[in-house]
Parts: structure tokens; C-alpha cells; sequence
DNA sequence: TACTGGAGGGAACTGAGTGCCATGAACTGA
DNA sequence: TCAGTTCATGGCACTCAGTTCCCTCCAGTA
């Protein structure tokens, strides 16, 4: 009811009167600190919130989504973001890239992040949810590199197996930054953590190292300059010792 | 808790009444398959099992619970299993095994894992439930890789992209020979794809590898026979790379 | 002014899950 | 054999999430 819905116009800098769905939010969020996620109920928020009961489950499908109001968003703009990229780009670094979208959506509300991460923490069914937010970003990146592995012996397996570590490694990063209560530097925490999963799976050799398959009956030998990122020469060591 | 009603005295070898728990899993799975998940009510189900109400919930804390009947024994077993090991055991091939536990439960009744599967995939709240299942498996994986990682640096980042990985490779392999309605081979499925992440994470050189760092400066050379799993050899590329 | 369509409100219903208590069977100690 | 205890079960009533149906209010429009 009242005013301002703000539909349409161009009148409008914070509009006095907060959309439904944002005082939904404030109001939910206010009781679950206050008095805790379980013991609180929907007819507390929407009474808190003066808006009848029926329009909360307009705008979140079930009590949990008011949890999560922007992942949602947050989705559609990383299956965006990966089915607008070029066959140039490396895979790899493509969901990791992706993965960084989701962090900057945390980012840019510390402390609200971090209230949240202490409600999932304690909250069972909020963890649950969670899982399922986390596993629909999942299978956006496996169902990205399965595209791009499409071919490949063992390509949907290596696509899975790259998406849950670039998961693991995001939410390990992310993590260390919510338990610090959102002080530390999250994009530095999950650079670095991102950074040995490309490690890890990055693509071929790009800088500098030479490898020698020699020897051909049992032997490799292997040179590389001190500092290269190791885990590229070994891209190029598998498929010499494979070669067979 | 959970399980074992059959309190006290010895004589039991099938008794002729199916335990109330049994006839609860059984009376579900029939209407489940009948009509579907969401259109059975647990008054159905009590109903057709000839028990009260009450008794469900007494056996199943929810719902669907009673379609996993058996993972929180299946669970207990996985960290009895890790937490048995001894400090030789490879970790990352610990954990492999402890995933091929999992997958031994689910080939044990072929017909009723297919079942649920198909359940699980129409079903959302289903799918909620099981990746918070998958999940809590996951997480005993990461605490012992953890363990066995403490005081590396980036030992439970490790860990937790490891316990991902190993859970992922499992999923994938257990989920194609579900695809294929249990005719398939489970275990080859499941071990092709840790062989994988064995190859990818495997500890260190135990196979006839020698790794010789030398040139001080800026150059590392490697001697390897070949055949040797060559992601043994990187792990000392890695240590003697990173040495500075 | 009357019509229309969409946003919100509200009552009533379904069904999952819980708390409380009664019942009845098995065991125990006289 | 009888009272007392324990424990699994049944049954009832309650809370609360989520849904269905219908009403009101308001804006835009012919």
C-alpha cells in the first residue's frame, strides 16, 4: 500500500518510503538478529514490516529466500557473464572469473555478509539452502566447461571436477574473510585460492618452460626455468608420458 | 541412535514382522513411486505401514529423511573408516577409499538407488536434502585431509579442494552408472574417475621417480622413467620450485 | 464514468513437524 | 503373583510454512 512504488518516471533519488520487498529484508533480518531465525515467524516479519502476509511470499518464494535476496540476481549475471565470453578465453580462468562475480556481490555489503554467514553457520535449514544456491553456481560452471571440454575424453568429468574445486576454493576464500568479520581483503583472500586451482588445472604452458621428451625407451627429462608456475609444465609432462 | 530397536536378548535372525522402521521406508518408496513425492502425505504413509503418526517421526525426523534411509550409518562408517587409517596411508588415496564406501552402500541395492535417483532429480526439496547429505560427507572428507594436512600452508584450502574434488569425481561416476539404471559397472565408473583426481592431487614420488634440482639460478631439471604417474613427480617439481 | 488490470490484503485451508499424555507390553524385584 | 518401572507406540492438539481463493484499492484509459 502507500506510496511510491516508483514504477516508471524519472523523479526518483531514495524515494522516502523503502520498496516492500527491501523492508521485507530490513524487517526479517532485524528479528532474525534479535530473537533468531527459528523463533521468529513470518507473521512477526511481515507485522514488523506492515505489509500483509500474502505479499511476502510474493516476493520470496519460501522463508529461506529472504535470506539470500540477491543471489538470484547474482545467478543470472554469472550464466551471463559465461555464455558471453569468446572461444579465445581460457576455461579456466573463465570460471574462475565467474566465481569472483559471486564474491563481489558479498563484497559489496560486509556486514551484511557477514550477519548472514553467522545466521547459515548456526542455522541448519539456512545451511541447507545455502548448499543449493551454491550448487545451482556449481553446475552453471561444470555445465560451462562441459561445453568447452565437449569432445574431450573425460571432458564432463574434468568439468565437474574443476567446477566443485573452483567452488571449494571461492568458498574457502570467502570464508576466511567472513570469519574475519568481513576486515580482511575477501578478493585477495580468493585470488589466492583460486590462483592453485588454476595452478592446478590452468591450461597448457604459456610461460617459459621447455620440455625435452627424450629418451624414448623409459626416460623424460624435464627443464624449466626456476619460476614458472609449475603446474603448467606438468600439462606438458602428462601428455609426453601419455603419449605412448 | 537411530537405528537398532532391537533392544536386548539374543534371539533374532529375521524376525517374521518387518521392523516398523523397514515398513516405513517400504510403504514410502511405493507410494513415492505411485504418485510421487509431493503428493503423499505422511498420513499416506503411516496409513498404508499400519502405524501411528507419531511413529514416523520418531524413526525419520523429516519427511525426507525416509529417503535416505541409510546414510547416517553410511556416514558413520566414513569417518570410522578415515579416522581407523594409519599415518602412512596416503591421504588423498584414504579418501578415494573412503568415497568408494559410499559408493558401495548405493551398489548394494541397485534397484532402490536408481529409484531414488530418479525421485531425487524431480523432486527439489529431494535435491536440497541430498547436497546437504553429499555435503556433510564432503566436510568429514575436508576434516581429515585437514588433519593430515596441519601446518602445511594452504593445508585446509588443500584439503578442501581435495575433499571437493574426490566428491565430485565420486557423483560423477555414480551418477552415469545411475543413468544407465544399474546395468553398468559402479566401480569401474567411480574408480576411472578417482583415478583422475588421484592422478591430479596424488602425494609425493613413490614410484622410481628422480628429481634432481639443480642450477641454483633459474633452472630446474627433472629426470623421470617413464611410466611413472607423473603427477607424483610434480609434487616434488612443486617443493623444490617453491623452495625459495 | 465505466472498464480493466495489476498490486496488495486477508481469510481459510493443507500438511509437516512437535509436545503432551495415555496405553500396553516387557522386565524387575519382591 | 503383584506392584513398580521402563520404553515403544498411538493419538490428539497445536504451531507454523506455504497455498488458494477472493476481495479491495488504485492507475490508466476509452
Amino acid at each position: 500500500m502507500s506510496e511510491a512504488p516508483r514504477r516508471g518516471t524519472a523523479s526518483d533519488a531514495t524515494p522516502p518510503k523503502p520498496p516492500i520487498r527491501d523492508s521485507l529484508v530490513a524487517a526479517a533480518f532485524q528479528l532474525f538478529l534479535e530473537r533468531g531465525y527459528e523463533q521468529t515467524t513470518v507473521d512477526d516479519i511481515v507485522t514488523l514490516a506492515g505489509v500483509g502476509r500474502r505479499s511476502f511470499f510474493r516476493y520470496f518464494p519460501s522463508k529461506e529466500d529472504v535470506v539470500f535476496p540477491d543471489h538470484e540476481r547474482c545467478l543470472a549475471d554469472m550464466t551471463e557473464f559465461l555464455s558471453s565470453g569468446s572461444d579465445d578465453d581460457d576455461p579456466v580462468e573463465r570460471v574462475c572469473d565467474a566465481a569472483r562475480l559471486v564474491l563481489r556481490m558479498y563484497a559489496e555489503n560486509p556486514t551484511f555478509s557477514v550477519q548472514r554467514y553467522r545466521l547459515t553457520r548456526k542455522v541448519p535449514g539456512l545451511r541447507a539452502y545455502e548448499l543449493s544456491v551454491v550448487w545451482r553456481y556449481e553446475r552453471a560452471l561444470a555445465g560451462y566447461l562441459r561445453e568447452r571440454f565437449a569432445g574431450r575424453r573425460d571432458g564432463t568429468l574434468h568439468a565437474d571436477v574443476i567446477a566443485a574445486a573452483v567452488v571449494a576454493a571461492h568458498n574457502n576464500g570467502l570464508r576466511s574473510w567472513l570469519r574475519s568479520d568481513g576486515q580482511g581483503d575477501a578478493a585477495a583472500a580468493v585470488d589466492h585460492a583460486l590462483d592453485q586451482v588454476r595452478d592446478t588445472f590452468g591450461a597448457g604452458v604459456s610461460g617459459g618452460a621447455r620440455i625435452t621428451p627424450e629418451e624414448p625407451e623409459d626416460v623424460v627429462v624435464v627443464i624449466s626455468k626456476r619460476g614458472t608456475p609449475m603446474w603448467r609444465v606438468v600439462r606438458e609432462i602428462e601428455s609426453s608420458l601419455r603419449e605412448d
